[in-house]
DNA sequence: GCCGTGATTAAA
DNA sequence: TTAATCACGGCG
């Protein structure tokens, strides 16, 4: 399947679920670098409060989630980097935070790249993977899939599969009365080390694979 | 969001 | 006593 038919052929939420175990890799024109997606959010557009694009907002910074399914969105938040990827038709602008991934290829350049961080502080959290990739830019903001050093691996023999994917309300969104604070978007590998702020005493055994 | 620090709690 | 968890302040 491709990824335009991938990122429109469903709701947001499914997608972002069944995104979870896919590989995800980038390539610095060196190294190829990557994982399995251990977590990811679900924002569902003009409606959730919780988007960048709630009330129909569009600015030259939100544009991506505008986009058509499979082009990717990148923002900035201080010095840190975030990937998503918009989903649904050109203008309907929801997407999917890809928020960890267990790494698995270009460990060691990885490594150099979070200044010798190792181990389960390598990508347990969104811009803890850009780092890891050594993205410092938006240079890739707007680019399709399919067009950019990123690859989503959509076959679904190369997917892993999780014993049990849990939801949550996503993370960083005002957990106030709004209903939409509270929504189950957040979808994660249950016992996964690398899904962020999981607890050791959660951790299962083969990182809650099958 | 990420990080380092120190306090608090839980395990053994 | 040690490890795990939590609470906080600093960062542009």
């Amino acid at each position: 399947m491709n990824y335009s038919t991938y990122f429109t052929n469903k709701p947001t939420a499914a997608i972002t679920k069944d995104l979870i175990g896919r590989p995800l890799t980038y390539n610095d024109g060196q190294n190829i670098m990557g994982g399995y997606i251990v977590e990811a959010e679900a924002y569902l557009g003009v409606k959730d409060r919780a988007a960048h694009s709630y009330g129909g907002h569009r600015s030259p910074a939100n544009e991506g989630l505008y986009r058509k399914g499979g082009t990717i969105y990148i923002y900035a938040q201080r010095q840190y980097f975030f990937f998503d990827v918009a989903t649904q038709e050109y203008n309907e602008p929801q997407g999917v935070l890809i928020r960890a991934i267990e790494p698995v290829w270009g460990i060691e350049q990885m490594i150099k790249n979070r200044g010798g961080k190792d181990g389960v502080l390598l990508t347990n959290g969104p811009a803890k993977m850009m780092q890891a990739f050594g993205i410092h830019d938006k240079k890739w903001n707007l680019h399709f899939l399919s067009d950019s050093p990123f690859k989503i691996d959509l076959d679904d023999n190369h997917k892993k599969w999780a014993k049990e994917i849990k939801t949550s309300a996503r993370i960083g969104v005002s957990q106030s009365e709004l209903e939409w604070a509270n929504k189950k978007l957040r979808y994660y590998v249950a016992g996964n080390p690398y899904v962020s702020r999981m607890k050791k005493s959660a951790y299962q055994a083969d990182n809650g694979w099958r």
